[in-house]
RNA sequence: GGAGAGUUGGCAGAGUGGUCGAUUGCACUAGUCUUGAAAACUAGCGUGCCGCAAGGUACCGAGAGUUCGAAUCUCUCACUCUCCGCCA
């Protein structure tokens, strides 16, 4: 959510960065602007009244205890009415927040100045790339090779489940569980502490990231105790620190946190979404940072930094990409992909989605940093998938078969006491 | 799932209708004292909103109600603890 503060103060940079989404927010702002005065006025006749009313209320205890009560009675009678104004402006005052809460909510994260205006995908800006993504027209999708070596059966996650939800076995497993475990131990390296969050969560906390109510459709809802199932661990490791003042010094603060990661995909099908390319089940090792402000952006740098220094280790040919205005999160400010290069589909994969919300989510979380001599502010949130399972396991896959057996990255074996299958 | 007891500021813990946003202790910050530290003493020390400020206003788990007035009374919900039941 953005601040109302910061709409008023640099009105038309707003407008002009929310262009490069392609919104044209000038009537929200203007509407924003216009609720939040009337807040302000509605909140300034509240509090003048009820300070009236409790003034009265005083002296009417007074008189009690001094035994007036014919005075203290009239008294009473003349304050029924103000008590009633003052419930009609209460009542008006809520409903001015909850329509500002709304309109704010309603409007995306502001771009970074480094964000393009582009509409979509194909806009996006390749930074960087490593490794060579070899031409290999012969080579074999993994849901065959899957199928090869016994690692995944996906008919059998039909049965159990329905499509979507694949089988690991055996050294398909094994491999998962190793990844995840790499993963870990990397990032505990790189400086995060680990948690295991609930994979389950509440509304507030899916306000709190932003997936309510702008993705309320593509979560899994346990209606019966309302609650969510984790479509990304970020939700409930950044809501760790929902309603939290942290200290200055305690910045900043990482987690890396292994979670399966849930998501509806409803509408999805055809070949973009076969095998493990996309699924309603997945793991995922995410990594989140709770940061000053004005480091925010150096962190993110280096949050893609680890990222890719994994996908070294793994001999994954990969590239960076800036999302454009289009193409980003509705809570980014900064997004950077991370696309691994799959041999058997040759195709680039989406593997990591590195993202820096200033302070959108900070503020619908009420995340504040207090500094030592007591000024607070709204931290800055970011997370990165470090990394998505499946489709890394994918392009392992993939990207290692000599057409006899899979190679196992050397990172890898001393994890799963292979290194290879055949 | 059943029965009972609770939920107050970073923590502990008073407060059962009228200057209570809340006594006190600990922790924390600054100062005095000290060669330094400790101790002692002094002062400060929650959050939101309105306001340039002074100040005002709201918040005692959440929401509703009774009352001129609620941390205190009533109702609903959530959570915690104890006992019983069930269970990996």
């Amino acid at each position: 959510m953005l601040e109302v503060s910061q709409i008023r103060a640099n009105r038309q940079q707003a407008i002009d960065a929310l262009k490069k989404r392609h919104i044209d927010a000038e009537q929200t702002v203007n509407d924003v602007i216009g609720l939040d005065d009337k807040r302000k006025h509605a909140q300034f006749t509240l509090d003048q009244n009820l300070g009236e009313a409790k003034k009265v209320a005083s002296e009417i205890g007074q008189m009690m205890k001094e035994g007036r009560h014919e005075e203290a009675n009239s008294a009473k009678e003349k304050t029924s009415e103000l008590k009633k104004y003052n419930q009609e402006l209460d009542q008006e005052l809520k409903q001015i927040e909850v329509d500002l809460k709304n309109a704010l909510a309603g409007i995306p994260n502001t771009p970074h100045e480094s964000v393009a205006a582009g509409r979509s995908s194909e806009d996006n800006e390749t930074i960087r790339s490593w490794g060579k993504a070899e031409d290999a027209s012969h080579a074999t999708p993994h849901w065959d090779l899957a199928k090869t070596y016994n690692l995944i059966d996906f008919e059998l996650g039909v049965k159990i489940s329905g499509a979507g939800f694949p089988v690991y076995m055996g050294k398909g497993a094994k491999l998962q569980r190793s990844l995840i475990q790499f993963f870990l131990d990397q990032g505990e390296k790189a400086g995060y502490t680990e948690v295991i969050p609930p994979h389950l969560v509440n509304a507030e906390s899916g306000f709190g990231t932003g997936q309510l109510p702008d993705k309320d459709g593509q979560m899994y809802h346990a209606v019966e105790d309302d609650l969510y199932l984790i479509p990304t661990g970020e939700v409930p490791i950044t809501n760790i620190y929902r309603d939290i003042i942290v200290a200055d010094e305690d910045l900043p603060i990482k987690n890396i946190g292994y979670t399966p990661c849930f998501r509806r995909e409803a509408g999805s099908y055809g070949k973009e979404v076969r095998g493990l390319n996309r699924l309603h089940q997945f793991d995922k090792v995410e990594i989140v940072q709770l940061s000053r402000p004005e480091e925010s952006y150096a962190a993110l740098e280096v949050m893609v930094k680890h990222v890719e220094s994994l996908l070294q280790q793994l001999e994954l040919p990969y590239r960076v990409l800036r999302l454009c205005g289009g193409d980003m999160g509705f809570t980014s400010a900064l997004t950077y992909d991370l696309e691994v290069y799959a041999k058997g589909q040759g195709r680039w994969l989406e593997v990591s989605s590195v993202s820096n919300f200033e302070t959108y989510q900070a503020n619908r979380m009420k995340l504040r940093i207090k500094s030592k001599d007591g000024e607070k502010r709204l931290a800055h949130t970011l997370n990165g998938s470090a990394l998505a399972l499946p489709r890394i396991l994918a392009a392992v896959l993939e990207n290692n078969c000599d057409g006899n057996e899979i190679k196992i990255p050397a990172c890898l074996v001393p994890y799963t006491k292979f290194d290879s299958i055949a």
